[in-house]
DNA sequence: GGAGATGTTTCAAG
DNA sequence: GCTTGAAACATCTC
């Protein structure tokens, strides 16, 4: 599930608990989602702890609890934050449950790509040194440019999901925006001119904001209007052309692109395959 | 039963 | 040394 809006939506499940003081901690501290982190330590740094703040970055969750303790969560493919009652028993894919006064904070991931960090004293790592935003003032168009050119020989589908450089775009947020810029998925990086590269940098906003906007604030799926509600299955069709959708797997991830709006550079003329 | 899924990491090859 | 693409991860759903 889990992009940009998704994640911010995931980031405000948890405030029922804010301000309350963690009571008791449950960890399946066997799952890959904690990779090579301490449980014990985890444990006795939430221990009594009030969660006092949540934040999101691109795919990135960061919960403070006190002063010192930084709970890391990254959702991977199938994780979900969600509440529920203090007296709740973990079921199978509940592996971190924290227990406040009157509520439990869930973990759920059934696929076990997530993961779970932990900091005390300060945040990880990965958290301090993040990228810019793509929804801030430091993502310029400059920082579209250098990565294409670094990726030349890439398809420009995979540079997007690069989580360095737009950080909170995933799959479906990728094709949407190579959709609206009118670019071709397999294009490659070092092909795109420059008005292409603004394009790109300004259609990454534009999703990211309407994006956030429908998912997160609203709660609700995009409209038809955007390519969201159409690319999910064989058979849709474009809501600009009107012409049938392609999906293809491309940079390793299932891709959907509409013929003719976006060219694809082995067929100048006529995009359809 | 098989394929595919809105993600990242790792590894071998170029 | 850098870049690229494929495989691996674990489970569920269609």
């Amino acid at each position: 599930m889990p992009e940009l809006a998704e994640v911010e939506r995931a980031r405000r499940a948890w405030d029922p608990g804010r301000g309350r003081r963690v009571e008791e901690v449950f960890a399946r501290g066997d799952k890959r989602i904690f990779r090579a982190l301490d449980i014990a330590s985890l444990v006795r740094g939430l221990l009594g702890q009030r969660l006092c703040d949540a934040e999101a970055h691109g795919k990135q969750l960061m919960f403070r609890f006190g002063a010192q303790s930084f709970l890391g969560v990254h959702l991977g493919m199938s994780g979900e934050l969600r509440t529920a009652a203090a007296v709740h028993v973990p079921e199978r894919h509940d592996h971190l449950v924290l227990r406040l006064a009157g509520l439990s904070l869930v973990l759920r991931d059934p696929r076990l790509f997530g993961r779970v960090t932990f900091g005390y004293g300060r945040p990880p790592e990965f958290w301090r040194t993040r990228p810019p935003a793509i929804t801030s003032s430091e993502f310029r168009p400059g920082l579209v440019r250098d990565v294409c050119r670094r990726r030349r020989a890439s398809p420009i589908k995979a540079i997007l999901l690069d989580q360095s450089v737009f950080p909170g775009v995933g799959n479906w947020m990728a094709d949407e925006i190579l959709w609206r810029a009118r670019i071709h998925p397999r294009r490659a990086g070092g092909d795109l001119d420059e008005a292409e590269v603004r394009r790109l940098w300004r259609e990454v906003r534009a999703v990211a904001r309407g994006a956030l906007r429908w998912i997160a604030e609203q709660g609700v799926d995009p409209p038809a209007t955007w390519l969201f509600q159409h690319r999910w299955t064989d058979g849709g069709t474009c809501p600009r052309s009107g012409r049938r959708l392609v999906r293809e797997t491309i940079g390793g991830r299932t891709t959907c692109w509409s013929p003719g709006r976006q060219r694809d550079p082995g067929r100048p003329r006529d995009g359809d395959s």
